[in-house]
RNA sequence: CGGGGCGUAGCGCAGUCUGGUAGCGCGCACGCUUGGGGUGCGUGAGGUCCCCGGUUCAAAUCCGGGCGCCCCGACCA
């Protein structure tokens, strides 16, 4: 690594992102552009992601599947707004074996178009539903600009599916994933959220309705961190997904889908992270503990690793991830530096003055410098740093809630407005009209994020509401939305 | 698709204007030193100067063409 330090976020906070990912080994650029390679430090994280809401998934009756990666290009044209949404953005194969193709297959951009097509197959009877499905897999946008993470050509991420015999049905089960993401977000990520629908002009091209979870980075722009979509019965009317019902009648499924990518870690990093460097959220953190031993000559050596290595298998039998970090060439303070970049929640310190005491430093991320150290017996350990990881969590959600509340502004004017949208969220009445957004958009490069789904969430007990006019045409409000300008 | 920047050792760059033995810092390897907040010293390895063509006794440098990447704006998870 040639710089030791990366830029301040206050300096420039997208040259600190892009330093940030390549320095902390999460992710490097590919031979293609806009191609993304995801290192063992960010799989790992993505690992970490996939286990949390994998489990959520299954608990909620969902079942993982794979479909392929190529799909025939006459399937996106059959649901006329999927079609227009998508087709500037696919990466089209023409050749296979070194013969033109009968047909163009495409690199999925999403999978709605073929697992539509399958289902019509697969579902007869109102026995057969709900079908509820979930995929892991990686898909293809041919996006003009991309940064890693948060807007690359191929990206990794889970696109769930699912079909239902009534319209209430398969709104709940929306709304149900909708609530999972923002539980994943809250209580494994500690990132706050704000659950809501978006506008007709935001939302996914094929659905009725869209939810999103919208989280503030630490630049104060918006981040979309996850979405469901209930779909009506668009993709089922396309693809003649239908059943029969209890009175012998044929029927359209009524579909959702949902999906969450490794943008999220993108949205870890500017949430969580700061002039050091990465700060990760306990739960998801591939090392939630790293231990640097220290010592002068082979004598302390031997006694000190020896009681490193004790320590670690202590703390991994307690269910701690835990490294040992036994590099020869560096010196403590360098790797004290290394690591904190990397975002470890808790650092242990332990040299020849603790094994004598039987006792070590812990110091934790989330408190740089000495503030956040405490000396802590050895025994105690594996309790003491269970319970630290929870504060960590908690302190770090806390944190990061009231900077979002800080620059989150009720605005009942459209200069109050302006000037929020530079620095963070405007909440603001809007009159639902098309027009109003776009010249909203246009004037000041800030979109609609989301109608709140839970509006007195949004500024904390006590915080203003937003006005009930229309922030740009003053008519009667239909809505509160959330405004900024967003990633 | 517009605007800007860049392409020279693994990484970051200087050298290009004014053509003449390819350099610096970091990293890497080895040795000593140091180690509780980015140790210090020494030795060493490492190069199709993005590609193609031209000018010239001689091109990283000048001329022509091409390719690629990054950043900032319009579209998007």
């Amino acid at each position: 690594m040639a710089e030791e330090k990366l830029p301040t976020r206050a300096q420039d906070f997208s040259e600190w992102y892009n330093q940030l990912v390549l320095k902390a080994q999460l992710a490097d650029y590919a031979p293609v552009r806009g191609c993304m390679i995801v290192r063992p430090y960010g799989w790992a994280l993505w690992e970490n992601i996939q286990q949390a809401l994998d489990g959520r998934f299954k608990a909620t009756g969902h079942q993982n599947v794979a479909f392929p990666l190529l799909i025939p290009k006459s399937f996106i044209e059959k649901e006329k707004h999927h079609v227009e949404g998508f087709s500037p953005e696919l990466a089209v194969v023409t050749i296979g074996g070194g013969e033109e193709l009968a047909e163009p297959l495409i690199l999925r951009p999403t999978s709605e178009t073929i697992i539509g097509h399958m289902w019509s197959k697969w579902i007869q009877s109102y026995r057969d539903l709900p079908v509820l499905m979930n995929q892991w897999n990686s898909v293809v946008r041919w996006e003009l600009r991309t940064k890693l993470f948060l807007r690359t050509l191929e990206f990794y991420w889970q696109e769930g599916h699912t079909a239902h015999a009534t319209q209430p049905e398969a709104m709940e089960e929306t709304r149900q994933m909708l609530d999972i993401y923002t539980d994943f977000a809250v209580n494994d990520a500690a990132i706050p959220v704000i659950p809501g629908a978006k506008s007709d002009a935001e939302k996914f091209a094929g659905a009725d309705i869209t939810y999103s979870i919208e989280a503030m980075m630490g630049d104060g722009k918006a981040l979309q961190a996850g979405t469901s979509h209930f779909l009506g019965q668009n993709f089922a009317q396309a693809f003649e997904v239908k059943y029969l019902d209890h009175m012998g009648v044929q029927q359209h499924c009524w579909t959702t889908s949902w999906g969450l990518s490794t943008r999220f870690i993108g949205a870890i990093i500017m949430v969580h992270g700061d002039d050091q460097g990465l700060v990760l959220p306990p739960k998801l953190a591939p090392y939630q503990v790293v231990i640097v031993p220290i010592f002068k000559n082979d004598e302390e050596k031997a006694a000190v690793l020896g009681a490193a290595k004790e320590l670690k298998t202590q703390l991994a039998k307690a269910k701690i991830r835990v490294t040992l970090d036994e590099r020869e060439g560096q010196s403590p303070g360098w790797k004290f530096n290394d690591w904190e970049m990397r975002g470890v929640p808790v650092r242990v310190e332990l040299g020849p003055k603790d094994v004598a005491k039987q006792s070590a430093v812990v110091a934790r991320r989330d408190r740089p410098g000495r503030e956040g150290k405490i000396s802590a017996p050895l025994a105690d350990l594996p309790v003491t740093i269970e319970r630290l990881l929870g504060e960590i969590h908690l302190s770090m959600y806390d944190k990061a809630l009231a900077f979002r509340r800080s620059n989150t502004h009720a605005t009942a004017t459209y200069d109050e407005f302006k000037k929020a949208v530079e620095t963070g969220f405007a909440f603001a009445g809007w009159c639902g009209r098309g027009d109003c957004e776009e010249k909203i958009k246009e004037e000041t490069r800030a979109t609609m994020r989301c109608i709140p789904v839970d509006a007195t969430d949004v500024l904390g007990s006590g915080g203003a509401v937003a006005s009930g006019k229309c922030v740009y045409c003053g008519t009667e409000a239909k809505e509160r939305a959330i405004f900024a300008r967003a990633y």
